[in-house]
DNA sequence: CATGAATGAGGTTTCATTCAT
DNA sequence: TATGAATGAAACCTCATTCAT
């Protein structure tokens, strides 16, 4: 039999979850290393120290299913962190400004996490991969263009700059991977005010 | 007897030089199309006319050959054409703004090349393969300064702005691949603008 | 402790061997629904309303025991009603007409048995499992021999008569399954005819 | 590459052809030798001397395609033999005689390959791989009718006793399996006089 | 130069079976 | 008894690469 009946983490064991929780972050730190391309589940099993390819398998339906849960799971933990702090500023500037820094915040601590997300996004054609990261560059736009209606913001094209926004950031975030001892504080202050200069009127 | 004895393209015959154009093209096409997981030698072949994949190992010592060309061909072209209209350029300020739009120029014709580049630096992990994608960063950090001195820029710093710039770019480009009618003029003058705010002094 | 030690139902318990009753009938459904090749214990626990594979392998040794089970409980079933109304006849003639229709009764009830005992007998190879059937064709055999001795039938060669007669019950038992409306009562008719004239003497 | 590229056997080349027919008679020894469920490419890879299962991934598409090629063999061979035989019997009694006689010929050279056709029947589910089956039988029942019609056969149902017929035939080509050395004759001129008995009229 | 056959490693997945709880 | 986690073998299949022709 399996343990991998429903889609989501809800009526699991325990262990179950533990043990799922504990494949996806092998799965994370496989792709990291390897590249999306090489992660294969005898690489990732050998990182969970898992004895057998067959427990990934026991665990999810497929491969594209662990892919799905590493996605959820990332996003999960972005938007927690992300969310709040956007909420609590009360200026268009201020959230946008909270936006840039609560990411680069975010990371710091997961670039790991960030960089297997751009790889699955790049290399999942289907659009049910990429589909939380339509939706996250939807609410980027949306943002922008509420602080426009303000007048805070001056007049440029918000699809465009939430495309280099998003981009930028994911670029701070494969730079945090590479760069050993790169400091995220600086990274967030420059983004913040760069975007700042780039969007504020007047 | 084999053809692929060097690295490089010279030395090689006219034909030879012909069949690996050929079948770079066809790694371009089957990565953008299947994403790099999938991009077979298998399918290369057929995207290339060839009806053997011994065709492709016969003329590239191995895959990783065979993808570093691909780097290697794309930034040639892309060099070729943004370098000319940098130079053309007075100022660091028309600089960088020449360099954006010849981008963006390049990506409305070639994205497609674009996109191989991206999955291919991040599928392959070895140094050799992100070189050139270093050596760009740095060039790019150097007109930057460059303006700095002069006093045309303000006080950013010049390395997280030239990773913003490259990535906002590479931003571009996946949407020029993914979006079928995008306006690439709009997104050229949109991120002119928006790089010059964030970086003119004053 | 494991209960599947012994090899018959004797000295089980009631509910032990309830469960296995259960599961063999799991395991017929199973076979008849997706072939004895897909019948996995999987698929087995699934119908028999077991939430783990592990439960079957408590109650029978191995698969090739529980295939053997399947066996033996299909041929205790169809024994008793087509044992009973062939001794209720009085002629050679009567027994045969009478196993040929008492067959096709018991295949209209129970032509998913019959269905997975043909599928067994082909895929597993060992003796033991064609046991039964060989049994069979030899008390069939015998019945046909003694109409010969009385003068009732006619000078055939009994084994291929009994060889034909077998297999075109398989058959009945095969069409019963695949078509929906088949009318039981005309194949046991015609099929009493027919080999009434096959065999019957003058 | 592969070779597997069309569906039928024409543009193949001369090796590649050989290939084909090797593995083909190699699956079908495996198949009678350890039944449906357990001819895995490994078994069958074995028995064809070849060094690795890819060696057959590479002549055949899928597994599914190396069955329906043995399918597609098997009745080609019987009915090159079979329906010569039938076509030179002037009565609806000779060509029933005719078929059954030709059918045990044809059985007593290939019981390999009719039972390696039986447990692909009952194994492959779909429609596509029991069509064959199912034509064979309608041309069976078109025969009877035929003599029924003029006046040399009773009036039995067609559909009965072709489906009678057809499996006391499949019966035969099992024993002769079974049975090293059973009399095919034997079972050709039993049979044939039974089914004589069972359709003739008057 | 080009082809297509061959190879063998490695990919994901399914499976029967065992075992701790 | 029953469960579900774990195991490891074996399944089918794809792949890059080699080689004879």
């Amino acid at each position: 039999m399996r343990a991998n009946s429903g889609s989501g983490e809800q009526g699991r064991s325990f262990t179950e979850r533990g043990r799922r929780a504990q494949i996806v972050e092998a799965a994370i730190d496989t792709i990291v290393e390897l590249g999306y391309s090489r992660a294969s589940f005898g690489q990732i099993a050998k990182r969970a120290g898992l004895s057998s390819t067959g427990m990934i398998s026991y665990h999810f339906r497929s491969k594209a299913e662990l892919m799905q849960q590493v996605v959820t799971d990332v996003y999960a933990a972005a938007e927690e962190l992300v969310g709040e702090r956007i909420e609590a500023a009360g200026t268009a500037r201020g959230r946008l400004r909270a936006f840039i820094e609560s990411s680069v915040d975010f990371y710091r601590a997961h670039h790991r996490k960030i960089r297997a997300l751009t790889e699955i996004f790049l290399n999942e054609r289907g659009d049910d991969a990429a589909l939380p990261h339509r939706r996250e560059l939807e609410g980027l736009r949306e943002m922008l263009r509420a602080g426009q209606l303000t007048g805070e913001f001056r007049d440029f094209d918000p699809h465009v700059m939430a495309v280099a926004l998003r981009h930028a950031l994911d670029g701070v975030a494969l730079r945090l991977g590479v760069e050993p001892d790169a400091d995220a504080d600086r990274y967030a202050r420059e983004l913040a005010t760069m975007f700042d200069l780039a969007t504020r009127s007047g």
